[in-house]
DNA sequence: CTCGATTACGAGCCCCGTAAATATG
DNA sequence: CATATTTACGGGGCTCGTAATCGAG
């Protein structure tokens, strides 16, 4: 499964029809159309009841979308701590301690960080 | 981002070195090099610190392994439900209630499901 | 009638395998 | 020395676009 996947169900679902999400996404019906139904292969259900009017999740596919929008948000987090971490706005704080060391003198040396 | 990807990141992590992630893998080295470094390409940083005996995580690697650990899972939780939905091991309950029906009747009913 | 599904075709990309040479700690 | 990286080559699969047609609520 691939992210990208992820954020196609849930244009789909946002927008309640694939011909719709299909151009939000800026991709054609049938690509959509298939993606969705490759999705569908591997869960093995189908996460969508297609309706007149567009679509709408199964209760399956509420409990998937639950799901996918939250490995969706875990997944961006992911790459923000990245991005953070390479800018350098964040680091990794390590303290190390040893006793030959003044506790006076290791305080002194952190502060003037 | 594939869901492979982490189970790659994962299996050098546990491994300690790309060669030998890779025969567990049943992939070749060269692929598992390449498929690192385009997972290093999408965060942006070096998630492993290459040396003589195999590879070692850095720290920004020590933090994406841990969300890939946490991710990987919810994504075998997510298939693991959809498994279950269609095996009917498992369903949604819905409950409708109307003032018009007895209550005795009602859940003489659900008893009988 | 509206929207999704399907078909057919092809283009392009991506991933991998193999094999050998190179770099690094 | 062991391990990872790089290079070159090719195969295979997957994803998408287009265009047109079919199917169903």
């Amino acid at each position: 499964m691939e992210t990208r996947d992820l954020d196609y169900l849930l244009a789909v679902d946002e927008h309640g029809g694939i011909g719709k999400a299909a151009e939000a996404l800026g991709m054609s019906q049938p690509a959509l159309t298939k993606a969705i139904q490759r999705v569908e292969a591997q869960t093995g259900l189908a996460l969508f009841q297609r309706t007149a009017h567009g679509v709408a999740p199964t209760q399956a596919g509420s409990l998937f979308l639950a799901r996918a929008r939250r490995i969706a948000l875990e997944y961006e987090d992911a790459l923000k701590e990245m991005r953070a971490l390479r800018s350098g706005e964040q680091g990794v704080l390590s303290l190390g301690y040893s006793p030959t060391v003044p506790r006076r003198s290791f305080w002194a040396h952190v502060a003037s960080c």
